[in-house]
DNA sequence: ATTTATGCAAAACTTTTGCATGGGA
DNA sequence: TCCCATGCAAAAGTTTTGCATAAAT
């Protein structure tokens, strides 16, 4: 029947010699569906949604395995009791933490081309990618924002 | 006797109001002497020898506010079992992590200025911080390294 | 036809909590 | 002295595992 999915993920999955399975494509699409920032309990809840037989294991190996290659990033929001996941789009993530309502902000360039560089030439390695997290207070959680003085 | 901690972290936790304890110092002792890099279960065995009736609720306690002022970031190296706790000195970190073989570089020189100036005139928020993690394959785990054709 | 991946449910760990007590300021 | 922080141990969660079965190639 219909074989219409596009995302380049899949085809990440295959040229790893992975399989293409319904539980690994679930987990594709929640992430996909929630454009990053979703915890290991979002993902569960929302496959269970789709696909109700598929089952936690299979979801947090999923998870593992989307790491490993690259897909997504494990980092940590607010408690240190569950990872968010961000989407490493091109290999990449950027956004912009507020501290104090835990808000978040993704933005695209970060200007670090030039860094990548240097660091593959000094050290002889091949960087794949990056995070790039930044930490402040945004302007709704700012003194005197809503109810300054 | 010896009051001769001079830590610049035991200042941001009087000034931010909270108390100077036994506790909180041993797990900074930890982090300081580790220079960073360690998970939960790390810094609790290392208590545990530096003083055995601190408990381990203090360390994730001590941990956690750790963390809300700034002074650590919890991040994710290998497993998604537990984080791996970086120093943020001077409100920031940055490393390179091999994915073949977990090792990490710590470097400096992140040439992040102009983007965090952007970003607080273009949002009106406050930066107190970044943490910038490079993904990729190191020297020795490059093709051709050591075991090569 | 093979071999990888899955689902289930239990096991293994890590982190959090409640409460009486100890210890900073 | 007052109130925050601690230790203990149990509770609450999250993540992992073993194994027979399903399913992708």
């Amino acid at each position: 029947m219909s074989n219409a999915h596009h995302s380049p993920h899949v085809e990440v999955l295959k040229s790893a010699g992975y399989r293409v399975t319904r539980a690994r494509l679930a987990v594709l699409a929640v992430l996909e569906a929630e454009q990053g920032h979703i915890t290991s309990a979002g993902v569960i809840a929302q496959v269970e949604r789709i696909d109700p037989t598929i089952g936690r294991a299979s979801v947090f190996r999923a998870l593992d395995l989307f790491t490993q290659l690259g897909i997504i990033r494990p980092t940590y929001i607010d408690t240190s009791l569950t990872p968010t996941y961000v989407m490493m789009r091109g290999g990449h993530h950027h956004h912009v933490i507020c501290t104090a309502c835990k808000s978040f902000f993704e933005f695209e360039d970060c200007g670090l081309e030039a860094v990548t560089g240097n660091l593959e030439r000094t050290l002889g390695i091949k960087i794949s990618g990056h995070l790039l997290e930044f930490f402040g207070v945004c302007a709704d959680c700012l003194p005197g924002a809503s109810g300054g003085s």
